[in-house]
DNA sequence: TCGATACTTAGCCGCATGGCTCAGCATTCA
DNA sequence: TGAATGCTGAGCCATGCGGCTAAGTATCGA
């Protein structure tokens, strides 16, 4: 058993708030200032970034400031494990329903 | 922006634990009970009941109490949520994509 | 019927999260 | 240089999460 992803658990986390959902959202579209990003979020400045914190601390975006303005940008490769994790898990479930297929064309025959 | 999905805010919230992913995966190769799925965890039972309760709220498992024994199954149907989100996350960032490479071919020509 | 089994309920505790304010600092622009 | 802009840091507060213990309930098996 195990398992102990701590990254999947920050990366699950992370997603788990529509705030940062939307967050990424917005940069599927390209990268943009905490500014810009901040504007569509009914909260003060530095509650709303604490939000980007968190997914820049989980690998999610990636951030740069230049003068005085923070650059965001996603970090597409993140996405991956969730979507490993899913393939993951989807393949157990077919197995399971391999083999229940086999036995019950086993116990046809 | 908005997209205020709350279920998607649960679902993703279910998965960002380990013990929980762990009786995921344990449930994808079939039900088991409630003192089946503790076996495996490092808690007492009480504290193993609440990440149960959690999954089921969230509606990744179903359970049902027969006897004395409650038996967790997997609600598949609840992973495409998270698919269909990566899928649309997707979908926007090959959306850009599209545009990027369609200004570069039309400054070329 | 009585003990063992399999949860279940109630409640406590420490820490993390997510909001806030207020004040500060660096950069840009007039 | 001085005001405006764009964050940033410190710290408070309420709530929720994830662990625990202790005690209770309901079934099952002998």
């Amino acid at each position: 058993m195990a398992q102990h992803s701590a990254v999947l658990d920050g990366v699950f986390e992370a997603l788990a708030d529509p705030t940062r959902r939307a967050v990424v959202r917005r940069l599927g579209r390209g990268p943009a200032s905490v500014g810009e990003l901040a504007g569509d979020a009914p909260m003060t400045l530095p509650s709303f970034m604490k939000h980007v914190r968190v997914l820049e601390s989980n690998g999610l975006i990636r951030t740069a400031k230049s003068g005085r303005v923070r650059t965001c940008e996603l970090n597409r490769e993140r996405f991956a494990l969730v979507e490993d994790w899913l393939a993951e898990q989807r393949r157990i479930w077919t197995d399971r329903t391999d083999r229940l297929e086999k036995f019950v064309t086993e116990e046809e025959s």
